[in-house]
DNA sequence: CGAGTTGATGGGTCACAACCCACTATAGGG
DNA sequence: CCCTATAGTGGGTTGTGACCCATCAACTCG
């Protein structure tokens, strides 16, 4: 039987695709996905970047703060935090004022990699977002941004 | 020591949320959770949300359809066909010009459920995008469309 | 100086999605 | 009538993300 379409087209449910919330899920994700593959291939999770990107926003910080701030579990942010630094894209250090922190900060070698996983990161946006153009993607980050921050308590990983 | 900030804010490393596809995949991903949770109240996932849809716009077919439409794997789709017909939402029946194939249909009861389902979606799509009034909503579901169609190679499941 | 608390860590569990393979039944072409 | 391909099904594996608990070391307060 002649195959109706040479690929599948995957045509899908009005129903759903009318739900913005769905279409977030489907687009977030694959754009996750994409990128995710993109670090793998550097033997990087996506985590490891946002604990990267968050040392070089807000400068050396306990680890403590770092579970805070990214709402991860202490447990996995010590084994991401132990990764990063055998690599040798962070270095952790006792505090001195207390011993019990583990203050940790991005090397060189850190914040040049973090550069390149942006640059990777940019890429994949502008594949996903490609039908768009420069206003419009203005306009979907600025609608998202409000969305964002309209609800903070979501807690919730990535 | 005084908590510097009664709910841990979570203030998110701007090198992130400059990103469109990082909020892009956290509110995905929000909103995906939620709706699961409402769902699993119910006893049901995404998939059965999903294959309920689509039964109801394209109306009856055969499980082979479902597969290439929803980019779902056959034996899982087997799986849900299954628990969404002994529940009585879906009915099986042999198709009897190709006895190999068994075409699914929604029942009233399915039907019923879809919309009950389609309900909490959309509770669930008025709390994430309470920042938005309707025009801002209107242009971001317009946008996301955009996306979705302009990479319609993505294949992936939900 | 204890007693309780906090930071970090290691070693797990649990749920779930995606995928894969083997097997049966049926269809259809040579 | 075989042979191959297809549809469905059952029974798995694998990877991953989130979470949880026990432990150790270090701080703090009474």
């Amino acid at each position: 039987m002649a195959s109706e379409n040479p690929h599948p087209a995957a045509e899908l449910p009005p129903t759903l695709l009318d739900l913005s919330t769905y279409l977030l899920s489907r687009i977030g994700r694959a754009a996750r996905v994409r990128l995710a593959e993109r670090l793998a291939e550097r033997g990087l999770r996506l985590w490891d970047m946002a604990v990267l990107a968050a040392l070089a926003d807000f400068g050396p910080q306990a680890q403590r703060d770092l579970v805070r701030r990214l709402a991860i579990d202490p447990s996995d942010l010590a084994k991401v935090a132990d990764r990063l630094a055998a690599a040798g894209y962070v270095e952790r250090a006792r505090d001195q004022a207390d011993r019990r922190r583990v203050s940790v900060s991005v090397t060189d070698a850190g914040r040049a990699l973090l550069a390149d996983l942006e640059a990777q990161a940019r890429a994949v946006q502008d594949a996903v977002l490609a039908p768009l153009d420069a206003g419009e993607r203005q306009v979907l980050q600025e609608l998202l941004l409000r969305v964002h921050h309209g609800t903070g308590e979501w807690c919730g990983g990535l």
